[in-house]
Parts: structure tokens; C-alpha cells; sequence
DNA sequence: AGATTGGTTTAGGCAAAACTAAACTTTTAA
DNA sequence: TTAAAAGTTTAGTTTTGCCTAAACCAATCT
């Protein structure tokens, strides 16, 4: 009585993955050096020069020895396609489950390898074939066009500015944990009170009158508008 | 402006997860010999060998050489766990995704490796706390219970019997689409006609009075009730 | 231009997870 | 109670994906 198996035909491995989106994140486009991609894939460069190699075997990339790694536009189809669904599992755990803004990346992280074609439209048709994800960043469509980007950073802004927070970066746990020790979330309201000329460092008054600084590192992941 | 990287702590992978759910729906309490364990996985015995001397280190079964394999109380509660998810999966596949019945196996089959416990408990009070999947299976309980076993093989009731069938067995993609073509689905109910005392074949009538005819394989995975 | 430095690639290892072929137990049959 | 058959383990390879150390290229500074 032994039970047939199952057939899971993985058409890529996680690793493969996670290098076609880092080299989306961080290149689009253009070329991307070892170093970068490495500091990204929290690898060291010998490591990533192997897997460019086999990268380029599924033509997925294009790489220049000593020069950069560039996505084929096969490579850019499937990036896309990750970050689609990235950006779909975590609108269905804030929208669906309830999670907070800042728990979801990680758990994203590992739906974002379940490949189901069929899976994930059912899923955008489920939450309602949403453009933004909770962190206001676009969800590419099933084509691979993507909604408009939301905001500008909070540098670009001046003095006695009003703004709303529209979007921030997937910049990882620290980043979540510190918006919301700070209190931002997406939809919040501030007036730039000042900036630092020393260290590009912003002053912000929330709606309540409090003012508070942000690092650099943090105004350049939060992007807003002007009201 | 580099990113930082997010932290996947993953403590088991999908190969060793898949191994304890193989020993659990072979064994359970009983050791499973090699063999079995190696058509089950779809594996050459050598592999298999290796596998469980690594699952053996992490105490996760107790191997005795030319014996069997048997899980440790460890992998027992990992087995139930991996369970839970599979099967909720299936559930929030069926319930909210509109998939049918026999689409959703292989899809939870990844599904399942997702490691995150608050999304599993956050899953299940989003579907209602079921404690039966879409195929009738018993959804195993956070502290690793087991709801009630629904219903008996068909070979177990007698002839002019009549039944409603409450569980299939997930034994894939094929019995599943030879379930869809028969229209057999959860909650069917059918009177005995006949039972073949050469090959244990049944003969069941539809309510419609539809007859037809369910090779053992077939009927040694569909359990029914009395009514 | 020549030398130093930083980034990249090559060389050589290691662990997981699969395989085949060969050796070795255990079971079954003569 | 041996001998054959069946099942399991060992030995040796392969691929993926990571590592360190050493060699190598390219940019920069004197
Ligand atoms: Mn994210
Ligand atoms: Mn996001
Ligand atoms: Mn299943
Ligand atoms: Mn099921």
C-alpha cells in the first residue's frame, strides 16, 4: 500500500531566486558589480561569481568578467514575476491576517518561492487585483508593467513642507522596528521642520506637535508627498 | 546606498521535512523500512540511507541498521506540524482561493515548507479553526492532537449499504482526476450495488442511478459512512 | 610610468542531497 | 543447512551553494 509521490517540478531554486531579485533591486537596468551583489545576497564574492556563472548557463543574466552582471529580459520577467508575488503574499498577511506592516517581509521571503502560476492570480483576484502593497511599493502586473512609484524622498522636500508618508522601502527588520518606535506608518501626516546641513539628517513635527530627528538611512527609505 | 539582507532562519530543510512526513503517514508509532521509505520519497535506497543518518543527528528519528526507521517523539511533533500547514493550506486553497478539491495537493506540498508559526495559527483562525481539510483529513491541533478519523474504507460495508463518502485519501494528481471524472466529491452518496470476489472491485449506484464500476486502488482510498 | 590598493576571479574545500556500482546482511528457498 | 534472492549499506561521483586563501586585473596615487 505505499502511496505515489508527488510531482513538484521547481522550475528554479530559491538561491537562483534570490539573485535574480537582488540584481532587480539593485541594477534594473544596468550592470551590477560583484561587490554590491554580494553585500545584497549577504555572501562573499567568490560565492557570487559562481552563481552568475550558472545564472548566465539559464540565460538569465549577462556578465562581464571584472565588469558587472546585467538581468537578461527573461531574467527581468521573472524578477518581476517574484516581486509580484512578494508583494501579494504580504498585502493577503496585513489585509487577511492581520499581521503589522513591519512582520510581513520576512514570512514574504519564503511565499515568494511557491510557484504556482495559477496560485498567485487566484490570490491578486482574491485581494482584489491591488497595484500597492502595504508598504505603498507597486505590484507589478501579470505582464510585468508596473503601477506608478509612489512619492519622492523626504530629501527632496523643503522646510515647513506638509507631508504624507506614501511609501517606504523594504529595507529589512531594523527599519520596520524603527518606524514604529517612531510612530510612522503609511497615510502619516508631519511638516518638515528643518534639515541638518552637517549630516543630511531631518527634523519632522507629527500632527500632535512632536518633533523628532531621522538618520539619513531612514528619510532615504520613506517616501512621501506634499499635501 | 545598499541594502541590508533579510534573516530567513530556516531550521529544517524542505528535504528533511519531507522525509518526517513520509516516515509519519508510512510508520506513525511502527519503524518503516528502508525501502518503503525510498518509493515513498521517490529516492534510491543510498539516498535514503544518507538522509536518515542526517535526521538521526538532529535526533529526529532512531535508525537501526538493516531494521527501520523510526521517528523520535521530536519528529513526530514535527510531522503533525508540517501536517497542519499542508492542510490548512489545502483549506484556504478550497475555501478562499476557489480552487477545486483535487488542484490543491501540490500546491500545499510547498506551501507546507513555509516556516513561520505565528502565520500558521493566524492562518487557521482566519479559516475558522477547521479541524478537517477539504479532503476529509483530520487538521492535527497546535499541541499536535489529532481531530476524529472520518468514516471506512469502502471494502468494509456490504452490499445495498448506503453510503456517503466523508474522506479521500490524498494519494495524487491521478486518483484525484479519476475521482473528477467518476463526480465523486466530498459529501457524494452512493448505495453498494456489488463487490467482485475476484479482484475486491465495487459496484456503486449514484443517486441517479448512475452504475459503475471502482477498482481496489481506488476504493481502498475513499472512506465512507453508513447512513 | 610604476607601485600600491581594492575589487574580482581562480583554486581548493566542505556539506547537503541526489545518483550508480559494489559489498554486505537478511530472508527465502532448495 | 547451505545457496540464491532480495534488501541495505558502503564507496565513490555529481551538482548546488557556500567558504577561505591566493592569484589576478584595474583603478588610483606618487
Ligand atoms: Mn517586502
Ligand atoms: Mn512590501
Ligand atoms: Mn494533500
Ligand atoms: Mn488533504
Amino acid at each position: 500500500m505505499p502511496k505515489p509521490i508527488s510531482s513538484q517540478v521547481k522550475t528554479h531554486t530559491e538561491s537562483e531566486e534570490n539573485y535574480i531579485k537582488a540584481l532587480y533591486h539593485l541594477g534594473g537596468e544596468k550592470a551590477v558589480n560583484n561587490g554590491a551583489l554580494a553585500h545584497r545576497i549577504g555572501a562573499k564574492g567568490p560565492s557570487v561569481t559562481q552563481a552568475v556563472k550558472r545564472l548566465a548557463n539559464k540565460n538569465l543574466v549577462e556578465a562581464i568578467p571584472y565588469k558587472g552582471v546585467k538581468l537578461t529580459e527573461k531574467g527581468t520577467a521573472l524578477a518581476t514575476h517574484i516581486l509580484r508575488k512578494h508583494r501579494l503574499w504580504e498585502t493577503f498577511l496585513v489585509e487577511k491576517l492581520g499581521f503589522g506592516w513591519e512582520e510581513v517581509h520576512d514570512i514574504a521571503e519564503q511565499l515568494e518561492h511557491v510557484q504556482s502560476p495559477e496560485m498567485v492570480e487566484k490570490l491578486a483576484k482574491y485581494l482584489g487585483s491591488p497595484i500597492h502593497d502595504p508598504h505603498g511599493d507597486p505590484i507589478p502586473q501579470p505582464n510585468g508593467a508596473i503601477p506608478p512609484i509612489l512619492g519622492k524622498p523626504l530629501q527632496q522636500f523643503a522646510t515647513s513642507d506638509t507631508l504624507r508618508v506614501v511609501r517606504v522601502e523594504d529595507a529589512g527588520t531594523d527599519f520596520f522596528t524603527q518606524l514604529q518606535v517612531l510612530n510612522i506608518t503609511l497615510g502619516s501626516e508631519f511638516t518638515l521642520a528643518s534639515i541638518s546641513s552637517f549630516d543630511s539628517s531631518i527634523q519632522l513635527r507629527g500632527a500632535d506637535g512632536t518633533l523628532f530627528w531621522l538618520s539619513h538611512s531612514m528619510s532615504s527609505n520613506i517616501y512621501v508627498i506634499s499635501l
